[in-house]
DNA sequence: GTACACCCTTACGTAAACGTAAGGGTTCGA
DNA sequence: TCGAACCCTTACGTTTACGTAAGGGTGTAC
């Protein structure tokens, strides 16, 4: 029998946490939640087919998307105990779908996000210039901004208690 | 002297919490953590001023652009550290901008997911139809798909181990 | 003047995603 | 065959942003 040298085919654990970034804790802790499930060498050591520095790649893309580690592994249950590619496909298709919403939802709040945060640093620059100079105790009720207005919300909130 | 009827003018801890949407003990919290500074019936109740709601709107504001209630607190004392103006502006736009590259960058970031999920889900459409049915062991490995490459990432992941 | 809703403080509980330490084996090249 | 580097399991610690419960006052409308 020509066994082939199992080092030369498998990951040791901290094999597989250099290529993802991740800790070994961190892979030692997906093990235990079922994310992962490599085979072991005679002295115990996890193994780890080249294919896990995917699987770990894919459970980062769900992490990113806000699926939590314990969502990750009822995912991967619905997809093992359905029998069928449709049934199974159909219910993944559901949670994506589920999720795109969610995330186009964060992407309209952070870009208006994004757009304050501009607003506000344009304000704050007119600030730099401020003369006489005031307290921060006075700030706030200068009219040095131009704006007919009052100060955006991020600034303004800083003031108000 | 005319001492003005506290309830009128003041939100019991309640009163903020209803009208803010946070709950009592997250109010409570916040004060805990320097955010909030109610002032005191005689019974020991709080009293909040009505620009405590626009604070607390401004607390989770600053929330949702990923400050955590610690930053947020490091943030008030910075500005009330701050003798002038000017130099607590500057602060307060150096902390903003850095926010601006990180929301940024989320954003680039979900922009690329909420791409990746259509593509699963147009790719998972076609597995609707699948005939003849595979089981999901089978998935992965058929022709319906008019794909060139592999699945998307998101949908190749799942089988992969 | 009493009921009922609401508030107080204190303090332990919770979930997520790991970090960290202890005590002890395993690999593998030299 | 030896040592350095790496791995094992077990298990407690950490942080954040609250939840929840206990035991007991407060406010106010009737």
């Amino acid at each position: 029998m020509d066994v082939p040298a199992l080092h030369l085919s498998y990951l040791k654990v901290g094999d597989l946490a250099r290529r993802t970034g991740k800790t070994v804790r961190a892979i030692h802790l997906y093990e235990e939640l079922g994310l992962l499930a490599p085979i072991r060498s005679k002295g115990g050591y996890r193994l780890y087919h080249a294919r896990a520095v995917d699987r770990v790649e894919w459970i980062q893309k769900l992490q990113d998307m806000g699926f939590s580690l314990t969502d990750i592994k009822a995912f991967l249950q619905v997809w093992e105990q359905s029998s069928t590619a449709p049934s199974a496909m159909q219910t993944v298709r559901d949670i994506f779908s589920e999720k795109l919403r969610e995330t186009n939802d964060t992407l309209a709040r952070l870009t208006k996000l994004s757009r304050e945060l501009e607003e506000s640093l344009a304000y704050l620059d007119s600030c730099k210039s401020c003369e006489p100079v005031h307290t921060q105790q006075q700030c706030g009720c200068c009219d040095m901004h131009g704006h007919e207005g009052h100060a955006p919300l991020l600034v303004d909130g800083i003031t108000r208690h």
